[in-house]
DNA sequence: CCCAAATTGTAGCGTAGGCTACAATTTGGC
DNA sequence: GCCAAATTGTAGCCTACGCTACAATTTGGG
């Protein structure tokens, strides 16, 4: 008894996922990317990047945050110094660049085809981190071709 | 010394993240979701849901998609036994639906603004857990109108 | 100036999800 | 029927990223 329920229908020659190696530091790095931007944003908005207030923005403890700018500063994207404002390096200026310039376009897509500011910002929130760049040329095409348009509902 | 290069210029009442509160549970249910479609996958077509066919579909050991298989049978989606394939329980097929609608509605609507199949495949597999219901709707409206046209090169 | 409040840092715990190495079981060729 | 190969399961290690509890430092009001 205890018979397989299925006989083993192998050598089907089925395609691999997309992502075939989605290591862990893919899904590290989409982290790093959120962080920098996030900092950037602070330091250009308020002047500076605080463990608190990356924290409150996150929605995650001051502690996760700090664990987190520990590796970014590890990596290279971020210096910091004991109870002061966070700073990006060269290097970290570069990454919250280039993930604002996807973020917007993201955004700005999703805003084209109708969908409410609040929704396409929370959306793009994550979806940006998962779009290549052949599609996010074609998201800036279609905005070239229709972003003169109202939201039109 | 040592003082602070920023002066602090709190009580400013900048917005939160679309997603304060983005929980390890949210997640852990992706992945649920993702395993929950492809073992739907692989019963419809090849009649069984072995766990090396799994890792080899979603690029990991198959250690971890055991270790995965186990915490989904705690949660209910799965059951499984020892050397068999593994089975979805009526959550579990419920899941894959959803899963699988919701990612095919994605794949279109990257296909309907001209992203090749194959593009659009690969992408929606990590947009399609960050799509919100308003924007799953407004990408099956999109589709309504233009569902019909070529990919238009 | 001083002490409480706020901020920041650290210790330690838990889960998810990678891995290698090795054990157990099933499958299939001979 | 047997034994090697394939499959599946288990032990143990690692990192990422949540958390609470507590310590250290800075800030600001009196």
């Amino acid at each position: 008894m205890n018979r397989p329920p299925t006989k083993s229908v192998k050598a089907y020659p089925l395609p691999l996922k997309g992502n075939p190696g989605r290591t862990r530091e893919e899904h590290s790095q989409e982290t790093a990317l959120d962080y920098a931007e996030l900092i950037a944003e602070l330091i250009s908005t308020t002047g500076a990047a605080r463990v608190t207030e990356l924290a409150r923005r996150l929605g995650v403890t001051h502690v996760t945050v700090n664990r987190t700018i520990q590796r970014l500063q590890r990596g290279g994207l971020v210096r910091t110094r004991p109870y002061h404002s966070i700073l990006l390096t060269g290097a970290g200026w570069k990454l919250s660049e280039e993930s604002r310039r996807r973020h917007e376009i993201v955004v700005g897509f999703l805003k084209s085809i109708g969908i409410p500011d609040a929704v396409a910002r929370s959306d793009a929130e994550g979806m940006e981190h998962h779009v290549s760049k052949k599609t996010l040329a074609a998201f800036v095409k279609h905005l070239k071709r229709r972003g003169l348009r109202k939201p039109s509902r």
